[in-house]
DNA sequence: ATTTGTTCATACCGACTGGTATGTATATAT
DNA sequence: ATATATACATACCAGTCGGTATGAACAAAT
């Protein structure tokens, strides 16, 4: 509750944009409480609409920000380059596990949720969705590409349905570790999609 | 838009029931509006409370009376009592697939959508949404277990695990398929699905 | 020192929400 | 025929929502 001695435009645009993202996290874009967000953070809506135009623009910014962002660094980046991709698909597996949050398992994967929500019912959000989860998989499928060159991947694989079904499978034990209080089943699905991405070569 | 020269209680709760699930399926439970429910159907908020005493009620009684039911029907019910799931598995994918709709395809499948709007912030919620799909993961599990006993699944799969990706991977694939107009995405996954289900023998 | 644009805070608006109170028509039991 | 329970319809409520108008505090430029 420190008060602002002075204005710090990009401090407090970043600090409602973080709380826009914890609050669309939990409760979803369409019942994310902008009063709550600025509640959360000690800011006043004159401060989010001199940064954010609506709360939609907030919603887009949140994706494009902060869950593109975090989603390439964590799932895209280590594929890069690499012309051997099941290890570093499994390694990028057994490491979510590892930093698997209670967090993440109750309220799932950002980009997920979002996805299953707005994708439908608002053309912006499913755009700035589909270039997330477009790149998620011409990453893993031009992984695949080099990989068969090398001869690391089999020849007859499918590298477009396979690259599909590893971010659909993700995604899918993102959603049913939900049901779980426990990593298990998040668990149990990693362990699987490495047997399978273990069968491509 | 009839006269209702006399009262039919069942079909009233039915036809709002049936509506509230269409309502929920695209807006999502938060954002479902009961003016919206009760206009496609030509209902009083009277009638709503009459037979729902409150809105979270309501999508309880569309969880347990509608998608549970559905999803039985299509996903649980071929695999009882059979001791060889590989077929009937890949049945289903395929049924699936032939039966897809634009509906399907734009808003995916209920039971996702709902828990990955509702598990996290709603223990109710939660509890329902969990019946169901332990219920499937369960289903699978023991006609895998027959097949291994009659010899038609591998010795050493591990039928739990197993049966918690396929779920997964389905659900996955509803929610890839959200990021695009067409069935594609879904056809790639559900063939890779396949191909991972034949390894099992 | 003055001006000007930026960065917020406050007060407020209209629309809409789920839910309720009340009244009325219909069916049922006696 | 009377009494009573059921099945709705209508009007309305308090609260919340996203969004806006206004002005003050501040910073930078002149």
């Amino acid at each position: 509750m420190e008060s602002k001695e002075t204005y710090n435009p990009e401090e407090t645009r970043s600090q409602i944009l973080q709380a826009a993202f914890k609050e669309i996290y939990v409760y979803g874009f369409q019942a994310a409480s902008l009063k709550r967000i600025l509640e959360n953070v000690n800011h006043s809506k004159g401060a989010l609409y001199h940064h954010f135009p609506n709360k939609k623009e907030l919603g887009l910014c949140v994706i494009n920000e902060m869950i593109d962002v975090n989603m390439y660094a964590f799932f895209m980046a280590p594929l890069k380059e690499t012309d051997n991709p099941i290890p570093v698909l499994c390694d990028i597996f057994q490491k979510k596990i590892d930093t698997l949050t209670i967090q993440e398992i109750k309220y799932g994967c950002p980009l997920n949720n979002l996805t299953q929500e707005m994708a439908s019912i608002d053309k912006e959000f499913y755009e700035s969705l589909k270039i997330i989860s477009d790149k998620w998989i011409f990453t893993i499928e031009q992984s695949l590409k080099r990989g068969k060159k090398s001869g690391n991947i089999r020849n007859d694989v499918d590298e477009n349905g396979v690259s599909i079904f590893i971010v659909a499978s993700i995604e899918g034990a993102f959603g049913l570790g939900k049901t779980t209080e426990s990593p298990k089943f998040f668990e149990q699905c990693m362990l699987q999609l490495n047997f399978f991405v273990q069968s491509l070569k």
